[in-house]
DNA sequence: AAGCAAATTAAACAAATGTTTAAATCAATG
DNA sequence: CATTGATTTAAACATTTGTTTAATTTGCTT
């Protein structure tokens, strides 16, 4: 592991940044937590908004690498959607805050979404789109837009993460039970979404 | 229309709050969108704390009305649940910030929910609960947890709206088509989980 | 050991923040 | 009109904030 002073402010930025979100932190939160210096921060970074930008990019980058990675592996597109949920939630079993942090940065300050352009170039590259294009055409898959289809898993992978403690409190469940409903939810989401997308459905579990 | 200096501030602090967030905004920032002096805001609310919680409270009361609305009145159940999504969107459609300050401020802040346990209550109440179990008993139903059927119809009204500034990036799309985009997508929401929801539907459309 | 650049620190700065104070204004009552 | 209480204001307060400065330490080369 890399030791130097800069790398620890930065995992100690990125553990602050996400947990508390930028506006409701300080530079010298984010030094003590490193152990270091406030003037440190700014020796290597030059400003608390330079820092956040470089943390937010590297979440982000972060936070689509499972996709991309799955949409350029060589699975049928039925198998990729499973292992994509598959993959999400172990992302954000290991890491709840990801989502809120992401979705609350972006609708406060719309420009952070720019580091992000370079991420999406690769899923675009990757040829599902239209993959799921042709599906269409041949009657396999439901005729829908492709902002739906990534609306759809989208939503049921990431919010049942950032609803945690909405949820706790309606079903009156700790966080290690929420914790064990969402393995199962991921079944459920599973199951539900592949019906949906693929038409006359053989596979499809009852 | 109340328009006390009371209420002023309350107005221009639940628009300063939803649109900000609590630790992103300043006093004198809701007095001045209220048109008037920082001392006022404490003057009638003691400090900003004590005025956030009255806005967070009454934001999610507003945020869980449909809901009370939609279990307590007597459709069936297959109907309430079509009903709700509507109702849902509609409502989003309007105040599309709701979700992610909800969200975010609950996660920064787990204390807040206090103040959204008597609305629960209501909910709970209702019996939409018992009437599910007892669907599920006889098989018209398809047998999982009540938290998972809540989990899926918020994630897939909610999440939509809050990942506008993200989706919109993905797909090139401005905020008018998305907001078109997302009529389509109740419609596949509605769909989707009527169909996983209840066993042996002749209903279904394919 | 001396010198030197990089790394680190304590201290200071101006601006912004939540909150309070004390004075001014207003509206209604006697 | 004078008085009284509620409302509103400008100003001040102490703290915290992001950032900078200038001094000190560190590690390394000669």
């Amino acid at each position: 592991m890399n030791c130097t002073a800069e790398e620890k402010i930065k995992q100690a930025a990125l553990q602050v940044f996400v947990k508390k979100g930028f506006a409701n932190c300080s530079s010298r939160e984010i030094a003590k937590e490193a152990g270091m210096n406030v003037a440190l921060v700014n020796y290597y970074f030059r400003s608390k908004s330079k820092l956040f930008t470089i943390i937010f990019d590297s979440v982000m980058a972060e936070f689509m690498q499972s996709m991309v990675q799955v949409f350029n592996g060589s699975l049928p597109i039925r198998e990729k959607i499973r292992f994509l949920i598959e993959r999400e939630y172990e992302f954000l079993t290991k890491n709840p805050e990801i989502p809120i942090f992401i979705l609350n940065e972006l609708s406060r300050n719309p420009e952070a979404i720019e580091g992000f352009k370079p991420v999406m170039e690769k899923v675009m590259e990757s040829g599902v789109f239209e993959e799921v294009a042709k599906l269409q055409k041949s009657g396999e898959m439901r005729q829908m837009d492709m902002l739906n289809v990534t609306l759809l898993i989208m939503s049921n992978c990431q919010y049942p993460f950032m609803a945690k403690p909405l949820m706790s409190v309606i079903h009156h469940v700790d966080e290690v039970a929420y914790y064990g409903q969402l393995e199962a939810h991921k079944n459920h989401v599973t199951q539900m979404i592949l019906n949906y997308l693929f038409l006359n459905d053989s596979k499809a579990i009852k």
